[in-house]
DNA sequence: ACCCTCTGATTAATCGTTCAATCAGAGGGT
DNA sequence: ACCCTCTGATTGAACGATTAATCAGAGGGT
């Protein structure tokens, strides 16, 4: 490997000299700056991350984690973070904490022992991460009090249950996939803010909310919004055991637009996280917080996007067909 | 910071004993070795990674390249490869090449000047990375003359092409997605090598296959078998457009057994990776590599799984009618 | 008493970089 | 001549650990 001091021996200056004029710190002549860049070019310098490190206390390195990386929406938050944390020079180490809460203290314990600068977290669903010695980033959700960007999942509950409601939909089934979840709670409290009193709702939850949902549409209800595209493909399946066509009979709605709901039949109305936005934001305000600043915009959400497909409609049920709008 | 000179002084011998008594090197006294961990125990101390990694040239971090995180299937495999590597203490740096192998280089480039001991890329399709100047594991497909470790990709084929001859299909279709892919070209060459000459199989390729095999099934083909769930669940769209019903008329199946797979109607048959074996080997291979050793298994694929489920069953076409086995 | 060996510890260098402090010398002002 | 300022460079310590080389002293053998 080749180091700055191999660099100073061929040119016959100092350490210090070749440190101060490729980092641009101290003073040094223009003449002296374009020697020692050229034959670091040359050599091939790479200067060590490690020394530097290891002097300022800092290694450029950010700890990512996850509740669990298998949850098909993630690997596209840590895309996103990974890009937009090398537009600032930092690196991403990774830990999963396996669904349990002490893992993912364990995980943290890890990550804060190889020296990250700051740690992004997305909570396991339900618990709050102990204060930190380092920066933190939560990714949560709006109301979790220590959330520090998210996507604004009551607003995208709002807009999807505005569009069931606008199309002319008057009872409809809200169906949720574990109660324990803030993403989740927040999705259908936007959703049942938003739906005008004129519409019937009904919260249901889990596998058994499955089964009561498609009871429900064979009893009246003409749509079904869930808090997840994961759930709305199951309630799908379900609905084609039943021989309840869809959209015809029922319309439904999915959550997060995964790589399977344009592709899936009908394809799925949903809404979509703008991950790139929440991504850049974190490193943002993790950086900010690095640097010893407070983010101006810390604890604001990030819009969602209606993405409407074929699995939703005007309503077909005898009792409530109106004209199109 | 409490650092291994804080414990020499508190207990009033040289930093060179503590460090012997804590990594159980030099010559200490089993009174002094007590002592001192006892003492770092109080003071919470945790050695600097950074530090050792100055003065022994290892870092113990093993960087992570994958071709594009957002295919599902990836997260799965870094999960693994993150509980593996602590198991070993080991860090993963992740980087993501964005679908191009300049950025891949670029990616690579990155987590080198961070240090890493060894690398893990699971490659773009169609492209072998250059040589490194560290260990490295390939994660791909057995055709790949670099690969360390994989699924058998093409042992997967024959059990899905076995699978659909022997429940009785005589006219099948193979669709892949992208012919560049070389997991997919062996996945293929696996199943047209288990079907028996008996069989009529032609092969298809990417979105205008898709249509095709539909009018191949029309046209009396029972089964489609594909390189992916992606396109297996694209396909079941194209079907029910076509009103042509699944498993009835014609059997199909994917690959992988993504989180949907399971949930989809008619549930489908595929083929699973053992995530956690590759997983596991990768890590045992790098890390016999970073030792110097040579690891025995290299170039091994790892067994896959059939999953049968709903999508496939036994051909219903009046024309291939046969008695059930 | 002398030499040898062994144990348990210390010394000091080193990894590659940064940075505050220092210094040599040039040039200007009086 | 003398003092002052400024530029461009150097010195040397530090970051926190590891490690080869060294050393003091105890004990044993002759």
């Amino acid at each position: 490997m080749v180091s700055i001091k191999k660099i100073a021996q061929d040119i016959g200056v100092s350490t210090a000299t070749v440190s101060n004029a490729l980092t641009g710190k101290g003073r040094v002549s223009e003449q002296m700056v374009a020697r020692i860049r050229s034959r670091a070019e040359e050599l091939g310098y790479r200067p060590s991350t490690v020394a530097r490190a290891l002097k300022t206390g800092q290694t450029g390195i950010l700890g990512l984690v996850m509740p669990d990386l298998t949850n098909p929406l993630f690997p596209r938050i840590a895309q996103m973070l990974s890009i937009a944390a090398d537009t600032r020079k930092f690196g991403i180490l990774i830990a999963d904490s396996r669904g349990s809460p002490q893992e993912q203290t364990e995980a943290l314990r890890r990550l804060l022992d190889r020296g990250v600068d700051g740690l992004l977290i997305v909570p396991q669903k339900g618990t709050t991460p102990e204060p930190m010695p380092v920066p933190v980033a939560v990714i949560n959700t709006a109301s979790d009090p220590a959330n520090s960007v998210s996507a604004d999942h009551a607003g995208g509950g709002a807009l999807v249950a505005r569009h069931i409601a606008d199309i002319g939909h008057r009872r409809v089934v809200i169906l949720g996939g574990d109660a324990v979840s803030e993403v989740q709670q927040d999705r259908i409290a936007g959703m049942t803010r938003a739906l005008p009193p004129t519409v019937d709702a009904r919260i249901m939850w889990g596998d058994a909310g499955i089964e009561r949902a498609v009871a429900e549409v064979q009893a009246g209800a003409t749509a079904i919004l869930t808090t997840s595209d994961l759930i709305a493909l199951r309630v799908r399946s379900e609905l084609m055991r039943a021989q309840i066509p869809a959209p015809d009979q029922v319309s439904l709605t999915g959550f997060d637009d995964m790589s399977f709901a344009p592709i899936m039949h009908p394809a799925l109305t949903t809404v979509a996280q703008n991950v790139d936005e929440i991504a850049a934001r974190a490193i943002d305000i993790i950086s900010t917080k690095i640097r010893g600043g407070t983010h101006p915009r810390e604890g604001e959400t990030v819009p969602m996007r209606l993405v409407v497909r074929q699995s939703t409609s005007i309503p077909n049920h005898p009792a409530q067909r109106r004209p199109s709008r």
